[in-house]
DNA sequence: TACCTCATGCTAAAAACTTAGCATTTTTGC
DNA sequence: GCAAAAATGCTAAGTTTTTAGCATGAGGTA
């Protein structure tokens, strides 16, 4: 089996990156509070400076502080994540992601949301092949 | 931030239960053969147990071997890997991941699938509210 | 300016993870 | 029935991860 550079995150720098994807971009202090069970501040300042250090984040000078953002792109990353997600859970198959979507979503879409996805659909049914 | 007991696993640990998860069931020879930079036979073995310690994991017997198996379903796991997932990458909307879901499969999906994935939301509409 | 606050960098210790090896038991085949 | 092969349980050691603390420098304000 071939390995997967994007595995080879730690707990913690799973948790980070996580909450740095979610924000979009973040200080030490907004990582931390976006965590799940928050270590020390100094912690995660270490941390975001080693991730920093593997090339997973870099960062921007907000005035006295440092903002991180990660470097692999959120589209990448999204794609990446998505994929190995499909494979594990729900054997390469596209139709049952989809619908286990829709079905831990659909209380709470909207009707022109969902008519956006059969747009989205049809638009596939017709370009991609 | 609450926390999120599926976040606690380690690199391994996490590894192995995609491995599990991936296969259904498994060995811990199956489970080596399907991970990524795989460690001795013996580390494998290890992890196993320390993961059915934990109540990841439980086994069965099969003749002189152990076929090990999740204990969260497949179907909870899915849900709970799906919104992890929606949440960090896609803030929270459906719409968006499906879109990127069409977007790296549909060139592999064929007319039909995509057939069937329109009915599918077409169904939502109708019933889910 | 001088001080207080809030950053950062570094480092060393603690905790957690990961591994391999050995002793033991069970299965298999001759 | 017996030996070889293959499985398990346990344990201890090695490595990596994770943490907190301290020293230091920059920004803001009276």
């Amino acid at each position: 089996m071939p390995k997967d550079p994007h595995l080879h995150l730690s707990r913690r720098e799973r948790q980070i990156m996580d909450a740095v994807y979610r924000l979009g971009q973040a200080t030490a202090a907004e990582v931390l509070e976006n965590m799940p069970d928050p270590p020390g501040y100094s912690a995660v300042r270490t941390m975001l400076r080693l991730l920093e250090g593997k090339g997973y984040l870099r960062h921007d000078q907000d005035g006295p502080r440092y903002v991180y953002l990660p470097t692999l792109s959120r589209d990448k990353a999204r794609q990446s994540a998505l994929k190995q997600l499909v494979q594990t859970f729900f054997d390469n198959s596209t139709e049952q992601t989809v619908a286990a979507l829709l079905d831990i979503s659909k209380s709470r879409m909207s009707d022109e949301e969902l008519e956006r996805l059969s747009r989205l659909i049809e638009k596939a049914r017709k370009e991609g092949r």
